[in-house]
DNA sequence: ACAATATGATCAGTATGCTGATCATCAGTA
DNA sequence: TACTGATGATCAGCATACTGATCATATTGT
């Protein structure tokens, strides 16, 4: 494992850059200009209106420190409305615009379309293993990072 | 797979995350602050002494504008000299110095260590497979970034 | 009630990556 | 030789991530 292109490290980050790509060109072709992370933070909002940043954060594995700039571009497209909370005054609480429903939706299938695309270079027959494994690693390493995955209880 | 946490992408962004600061953990332990992309040209340009910026890019799969800074961070470290081509003057020529060899040389057991990091969510059955699906995957959509990577002819 | 602690959010600074543009130089051709 | 196109490098601007710090507000323990 001298070469650097064989080594897990280096494959993760090529093959996060190419999905990465797929994604922006999938999103593009439907006229929108929406990040992975962008619509990742929206799906989720969706899922629980009224969350904060810091639990929302957690879901999705982000850092605090970005959510806090990926939220401000949410609201400045208008997908987004971030309010202080009513019980909380520290905590600011998201909730979609009509606009962001809209959005979500109308996206759900490219989203869908470009993981599809991501796993193109295997055989139909390894996909659901590579997806399996690459779930398993990713648990594995999970507390490894400043911004781990913290399942809803 | 309306989940976004078992959405191909996004588990790759996760593992990414994860892979990053595992790779800058073990190197911190050691004494030394040095980027996975930063290795990674160290590590290639003492394999092609000389070689060009965007030969290197090529090579090790990086985008062109991304690669001036990483070497500016790594001359600036004196692990690099960059020197403008004798036979075309647009080029700047890259060789490591005395420095940079034995940066080079100490850290690799460390960044060998942080790829088997990598890999330990998955039994030790599964880790060649897994590595071998994500060469294969990676390869399949390489095509789809604005760096893909140029194998040496 | 008060002090200590924890938590939500933000800020400054740094490093990858991308888009699209520009500049200098080189190579091929008319 | 002069023009044209390709190529190496850089720049400005934006978005994700990280480190470490700070601030405001809640909560807990005494």
């Amino acid at each position: 494992m001298t070469d650097v292109n064989t080594m897990p490290g280096h494959l993760i980050r090529r093959y996060h850059q190419a999905s990465v790509a797929i994604f922006h060109a999938r999103v593009a072709e439907l006229g929108y200009d929406l990040t992975p992370v962008q619509y990742a933070a929206l799906a989720k909002i969706e899922a629980q209106p009224g969350i904060d940043q810091v639990t929302l954060a957690g879901l999705i594995a982000y850092d605090r420190t970005t959510i806090g700039g990926v939220v401000d571009r949410l609201v400045q497209k208008n997908f987004l409305v971030r309010e202080v909370s009513a019980t909380d005054r520290r905590a600011r609480v998201l909730k979609l615009t009509e606009l962001g429903e809209t959005t979500l939706h109308q996206l759900a299938p490219t989203v869908e379309a470009a993981q599809q695309q991501m796993l193109s270079g295997l055989e139909p027959g390894e996909q659901a293993e590579f997806v399996r494994l690459l779930q398993k690693a990713t648990a594995g390493v999970n507390q490894m990072s400043r911004a781990p995955l913290k399942e809803a209880e």
